[in-house]
RNA sequence: GUGAGUGUAGCUCAGUUGGUUAGAGCACCAGAUUGUGGCUCUGGGGGUCGUGGGUUCAAAUCCCAUCACUCACCCCA
């Protein structure tokens, strides 16, 4: 048996309406906040990634599905939305346009990481990106739109976590401040700490080991060595969220494990989730635009995982959408009732009513059984009485009752009885 | 890449110290009701016990290998 490739989902029609309803709500708020939809080509050129996320970041060190095409060319599944929005955008020259770009995104996405509680190889996120805006404002909005989506959805175990990560101005000489307080007492910290030191010592401060954590008791924390414009951003950010009521708790060791954000930082996480927490991450990234050769344009957005928001909301008891109802399923009783059939499906259809028929060649019990499974809210009963005598039989599934409706009048009648429910 | 756990019917799972034809619930099909669903009752179909090897008179059960899945580390949505 061939089988699906590990880290991905098959999304039965069972689910599917979750996920049509979820996307729904995702573009309706993002068309309130005046975001515009952006769609991107599944696959990109390696560089794009490699440049704009960072080589040494683990995404691109070694989650890529990278291959080469007939032509040699070097290919890459997108593993993040940012990057191709932010090449889209130079490409298309979009800044030429208008001085400010809102853009949002829903994607599948893939990284080739082992799967576990809510992590895939191909998953999806939607965003939203301001490009072109360095006004705090902006972030707020950002912050704002994706709480807001969590919140219409019905999430109610949902955190909000914020830190500012400087600019290379402050952050460079931060990092060897904080590389001066570890480098005496290496040795004490974990294995993965001492990778870390070398490769982003900002990552040494979030680590979950107990010792760890007792050594970074006193270490130099980078939100009290912001410089003074990155200072200003952050507190006005602060003051912005409490002003529009958005809980959050500032978190001095968030760090962001993309090579490109600058200043805010947040994370949104939920206590439904595993290991994985992270429903939605974010922040600033003011150099991405330049890195990959475009005009200077600071950029902030967010990006959301919607298999783990599902998962969330699932623990969390919400549905958004049932399986639809079937309106109409014509029971036909003997060859000249099955062949009448199709004709009054298809009238039934045209008039926007979801309607069906046996094709199984079953018994009329077997039809009722069927009509009863898929909760159809009306059945037609075609048999040789109803063709003599030109009407349905038509059984309203509900309430049990049967009544005769004529045929010329079987269209209207069911029209009213389901504007009526 | 690393570690742990789990693989028995479509699904959720029983299966006693190895011992006859491997079970239940749900789902599916049929009958009770020869033109009628949901409830009830009765019956039915469906399993190379993940796969390969080994131990044994005898393996779902014990041993080894292998594969798959799950969770976790790392990292992230």
């Amino acid at each position: 048996m061939i089988k699906r490739i590990k880290g991905t989902q098959d999304i039965l029609p069972e689910t599917s309406p979750q996920w049509i309803a979820l996307e729904e709500l995702i573009r309706k708020t993002m068309l309130v906040y005046n975001f515009h939809e952006m769609r991107t080509p599944i696959f990109e050129q390696t560089q794009l990634f490699a440049r704009g996320i960072g080589q040494l970041t683990d995404i691109v060190s070694k989650e890529m599905y990278t291959f080469l095409d007939r032509g040699k060319k070097q290919l890459t599944l997108k593993p993040e939305m940012t990057a191709p929005i932010m090449r889209a955008y130079i490409e298309n020259k979009l800044y030429a346009r208008a001085p400010l770009n809102k853009i949002y995104y829903i994607a599948p996405l893939f990284r080739q990481e082992n799967p576990q509680a809510g992590r895939l190889r191909q998953f999806h996120q939607f965003g939203a990106e301001s490009l072109g805006t360095a006004d705090p404002l902006a972030d707020v909005e950002i912050i704002d739109l994706a709480m807001t989506i969590f919140s219409n959805v019905g999430l109610k175990k949902i955190d909000l976590r914020i830190n500012s990560v400087g600019d290379p101005k402050c952050r460079t000489p931060y990092k060897e401040t904080l590389k001066d307080y570890i480098r005496p007492r290496l040795d004490q910290y974990c294995e993965d700490c001492q990778r870390r030191y070398e490769e982003n010592p900002l990552r040494v401060l979030d680590c979950k080991n107990d010792i760890c954590q007792q050594l970074n008791q006193n270490a130099p924390k980078l939100n009290e060595h912001l410089c003074q414009d990155c200072e200003n951003h952050y507190a006005k950010v602060k003051e912005t969220l409490s002003a529009l009521g958005i809980p959050f708790t500032e978190d001095p060791y968030l760090v962001r494990g993309l090579d490109y954000y600058t200043r805010t930082v947040f994370e949104i996480t939920s206590e439904a989730l595993g290991a994985q927490n992270a429903i939605c991450g974010g922040g600033r990234y003011d150099l991405l635009a330049k890195e990959l050769d475009g005009p200077d344009t600071p950029a902030v957005g967010f990006a959301a995982g919607m298999e783990r928001l599902l998962i969330a909301m699932q623990q969390e008891g919400i549905v958004l959408k049932e399986l639809p109802r079937l309106d109409v399923f014509i029971v036909a009783l003997g060859e000249q009732a099955r062949n009448e059939s199709p004709r009054w499906l298809k009238k039934i259809r045209s008039k926007g009513l979801s309607a069906e028929m046996d094709y199984l060649g079953r018994s009329i019990k077997a039809q009722m059984r069927e009509a009863n499974r898929q909760k159809t809210r009306f059945v037609l009963l075609l048999g040789e009485n109803e063709l003599n005598q030109k009407q349905f039989t038509v059984k309203l599934m509900d309430k049990g009752e049967q009544i005769t409706v004529p045929f010329d009048e079987v269209i209207s009648f069911l029209k009213k009885q389901i504007v009526a429910d």
